[in-house]
DNA sequence: AATGAATGAGTGTTCATTCAT
DNA sequence: TATGAATGAACACTCATTCAT
């Protein structure tokens, strides 16, 4: 019984995976069950056995690497560390889960998905809530303790968190080669520089 | 004969223009060359007296409205502008041609193709190369004549027009409420003030 | 123009007839677009020039040959005749119309769909509604007079004209052999003579 | 080991009464084998194993149902009933065999079977051979008794029948409401007294 | 220049049937 | 005996593209 249930859920998974890569390279629309099939070694209508749709497979291959599920949640104490420390541990993390491959793979099929259908996406994914919140809270509170400057601190955080999402894009969506030959550490390592001197009083 | 020219390329750019409106709306792949029609108030085999497949139509849409096309190339003078100033005017320009409608349209074709097709497509639109080597200029410049920290030039300007580009990704492809709240003007202010503290030294 | 408009009239004449063979002789879902479109000479995909769906198709035959066009309204003066010729006239027409080509594949197709989506389908054809209510107002009149015995007008209306669409039915649908000796003649004869001996007081 | 053949034997009813449901429901072509298996309570796979294939089910049904396990035959000593009596109890026995709800299933199945492959189906059901035979035989021997006018008794017989048969589909298929405001009762007196008077001399 | 009839390859999906377990 | 995973052939339908007019 385990077995099976082992084996049905490996059929299961490994259908998803195999959507994944394809929705991520041809993108939903174009990207045929055929195809899919193909890479996952089996026979298109077997699909059919595991989702009710092609729909409910990308469903479910959202719904299963929601960002929940890929970005981890800060401790508490984080929110203890003073502003260098805290801004370099957060700024590595997000760019570290941004240009994960496996993000990358649902950014891909993410994006335009969003763009032409708005309104079946949960927003998630591509903007953090969670994350946002928490680096927001942060700032506020520097803010209010008078070690940050006063600011917006909604719209401080967009920009900050926004610079290193786009550079994230312009590396591994649009391989612009010019932001590729920055490395990672270096990239961290200026967004906390800039990120510092212009929240710091005087 | 002029006439008749004229006509053409009248019927010319009244297929594009109808293109570029549907692949917005519903992306290339999930735009059907009857709806394109329908669009233009024209039959679907007349487009292929001016295009030779709806590939090519694309592709005459993105090259018709290359980046230089719309964004008006700076002048000269604007470099010897004090700091402040300088970032006010070109924060603002940019943000302005990016949330214009046409540069969104433009958008929700490109950043699919691109995501799927990245050989087939100018990288032009999304990264402004033009704009970003015009600001990276004045920054390494100022760098150099010690008005601003020295750091790396080609990845600051990323990092501030990033910040830029991604708050008008949030505001318009993905309508994050939050996001949307805040008034051009306001953006403009918090990325000049963050912009300047970062840069300027002490 | 006209030609033009002649041409489509045809092939959509010409679909129509194809199909209402081929719904006949296999049944609505039993008949794919591949059999309508090779009993049209044509391609599948052309059908969808034609009609929206193949069960708008299905409509559009039922439409088409709805009862009212085969089934010629008696002009009032019938309604004048004495009992036999009247009894003689109706039962001719019925059976006549009944045991026509075209009629019976109709009713090749009407009767399952009938019977598995009876919400679907306009219930016409089969009991017809309007030659009935022609009858049963002769007999009802005549019942009226003291001519015909008093009996419900509607059961006896449905049971005559249900012997003869029963017997049609069993010549037809089931090539019952016992029932196909007969002539339409010799039915007619016997339809009026037990009816009127039936009708007939004393 | 006869608890295995009792097993089996109610595995394979269970089976065909499932069938004979969902076919009832949705026509032969209409119903899956998931569909089956899902009112059965078993796996589709099972099917196979008690029967060669779903048209093989189909004819089990029929085979199983045929008309002679249905209708009762009439003892010999009915045949010495005045005709009345005679022609009320047999009319009462059709009508009420033929509105019961498992008849009406197998003719649901059956009709539109006998429609689209008249060759493979069995007469039976819908004729009554042999409940015609034994009607028609009361009949010729009334009439060359002078009991009742001379006519073709077995033309006669498929009238008298015919016109309860088809009231009953008018009923049972097309669900028309007027032939549905009369009871079985009325229907039957109805019948007869049509009958007699039609048949009687004088 | 313009139409729209026509095609053929492709799509997502269903389902009777098989078979290893 | 029973399962349900797996297949392959079919299905209705769409659409970019061609071409006679």
């Amino acid at each position: 019984m385990a077995r099976t249930v082992k084996i049905t859920e490996d059929r299961r998974e490994q259908i998803m995976e195999a959507a994944l890569k394809v929705f991520a390279k041809k993108g939903f629309a174009g990207a045929s069950n055929k195809d899919i099939a193909r890479e996952a070694g089996i026979t298109p209508g077997l699909i059919y056995h595991y989702f009710e749709s092609k729909e409910a497979l990308l469903k479910a291959i959202m719904d299963d690497s929601s960002p929940q599920r890929i970005i981890r949640t800060n401790p508490e104490q984080i929110l203890a560390l003073p502003p260098e420390q805290f801004l370099h541990l957060v700024v590595r993390q997000m760019l570290t889960v941004v240009e994960d491959a496996k993000y990358q793979q649902l950014l891909r099929i993410y994006l335009p998905e969003v763009i032409y259908h708005p309104e079946t996406v949960p927003i998630g994914i591509a903007n953090f809530e969670e994350g946002t919140r928490f680096v927001q809270g942060y700032l506020a509170a520097k803010m209010e303790s008078g070690e940050f400057r006063k600011m917006d601190p909604g719209l401080v955080t967009r920009l900050v968190m926004g610079s290193v999402m786009n550079i994230a894009l312009l590396r591994n969506i649009l391989h612009d080669p010019l932001a590729l030959q920055y490395s990672q550490e270096q990239i961290i390592e200026s967004v906390v520089d800039l990120a510092l001197n212009a929240l710091l009083p005087g």
